[in-house]
DNA sequence: CAATTATAGTGAATTATTTCACAATAAGTC
DNA sequence: GACTTATTGTGAAATAATTCACTATAATTG
């Protein structure tokens, strides 16, 4: 019954998306909730009650097909469409994310890179146009650029975060140590921080938090 | 009042303690609830709650005192130990990681880096001892190694996942875009993949979920 | 020092999410 | 074709998490 989502049910279906994009390049033409559960690691009631928040689309008895549930969940939650992104800070991480097409599948393309260092600029080699950062929110509005990857180091991060909003950004995974809080409602934030998954990961197994 | 903690509360107390972590550096004494709630995105009220699952540590009307509500914090959830972990897979991605010190805040020590390409290991610069990625399981063991990062390809994510399991990880943050979900109960996962992190976003901001 | 303001802690109420149970239907089997 | 098995979709029940409202206490102000 389709209504209102809940987030972890989005995020799930993220996941379920993802699984299905992979099965289908491998010529797979149906799933049951069951499987799913078990690639993505949840129970199948879960999968079933997640893919009903956007309407009837499975066969009873017979399952998912998968061409058909991933165009489903893809135009619900607009996963669809190619969507343009940028990298912000061209260090070692930066450019290895750039050069890394894989990483993307083929709804992400990454069309823009950006440094305030110009000596970098001017050396890196690659077909992605860079530009230097102080004309992030021009060429963000000019692109219509909607993500961003931030790969600078911490102390630069509050500057970028808002070049990347007064552009228009709509999302932003940011790979620095300083975590960003929105404040803008219409900007989704991403903190991605190796110290703090290992904290996390330290706390679950120090409670044995199933 | 001490008693089962919720895993949103958990995370939430990790991000709060990387937050005390970086306020002790800059000489800070005491916070209040409302200020921890601002610098990481939740309302008071939750941060309160959150820190009463842990006992009584504040002062009511005056707030936390930093250095004990972090260590507080720490001694609950496991975070003040200095535990060990490796990184798997010494391309791009696993150099730059082990090569940035900065990433690990002073409670977690890279003591190890894998690769299954000889070269790879006789030519690496660094302190830190490289090993091929066979002897994984025994090393894990033999220096009691508790986290791992893994950045391989795809393709060979499953077998790292066994021989880490092997010699007893705890934890395991994956940088590939094939997804690990746990079998075993003891070891827990964090996945990262930028693609899907996209898609999250793009869910997010599609549904217009606040 | 009296009044005011800031603040933590927490049981209770509310809201959100997950799990369950089962009807309905498709596919497979003999 | 009757019987068995596999499977979805979903309302209802159960659990989990968040938010609220308020008490108590510390700090501050005039
Ligand atoms: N290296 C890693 O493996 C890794 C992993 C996870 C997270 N991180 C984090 O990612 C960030 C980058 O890491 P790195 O190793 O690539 O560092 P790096 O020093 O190699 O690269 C940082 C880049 O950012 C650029 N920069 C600095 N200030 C800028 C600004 N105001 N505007 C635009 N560009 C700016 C620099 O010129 C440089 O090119 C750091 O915050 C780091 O903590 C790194
Ligand atoms: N490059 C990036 O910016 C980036 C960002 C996020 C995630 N990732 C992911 O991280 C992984 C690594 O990316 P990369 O760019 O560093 O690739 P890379 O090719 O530079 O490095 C991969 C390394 O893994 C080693 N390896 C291969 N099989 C192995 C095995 N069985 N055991 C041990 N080591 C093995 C290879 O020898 C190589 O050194 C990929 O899965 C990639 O998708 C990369």
């Amino acid at each position: 019954m389709t209504g209102r989502i809940p987030k972890p049910t989005t995020a799930r279906l993220c996941k379920v998306y993802s699984l299905l994009d992979e099965l289908e390049k491998y010529g797979e033409r149906s799933i049951s909730s069951h499987e799913i559960g078990k690639r993505i690691g949840v129970r199948s009631h879960s999968i079933r009650k997640d893919i009903s928040y956007l309407g009837e689309v499975g066969i009873v008895g017979s399952g998912y097909a998968i061409e058909k549930l991933k165009a489903h969940i893809g135009s619900k939650l607009g996963l669809d469409l190619e969507r343009k992104a940028c990298v912000v800070g061209l260090g070692k991480l930066g450019n290895a994310i750039m050069q890394n097409e894989k990483l993307f599948s083929n709804n992400f393309k990454i069309v823009a890179g950006f440094d305030s260092n110009i000596n970098k600029i001017e050396t890196i080699v690659t077909d992605i146009p860079v530009y230097p950062a102080h004309e992030i929110t021009e060429i963000i509005r000019r692109d219509a650029i909607e993500l961003a990857v931030i790969t600078v180091p911490g102390h630069a991060v509050q500057e970028i975060v808002g070049r990347l909003i007064a552009g228009g950004i709509r999302g932003i995974v940011n790979f620095s140590p300083v975590s960003i809080s929105s404040s803008d409602d219409r900007v989704f934030v991403s903190n991605i921080d190796i110290a703090g998954e290992f904290r996390f990961l330290s706390a679950l197994f120090t409670l044995e938090q199933k």
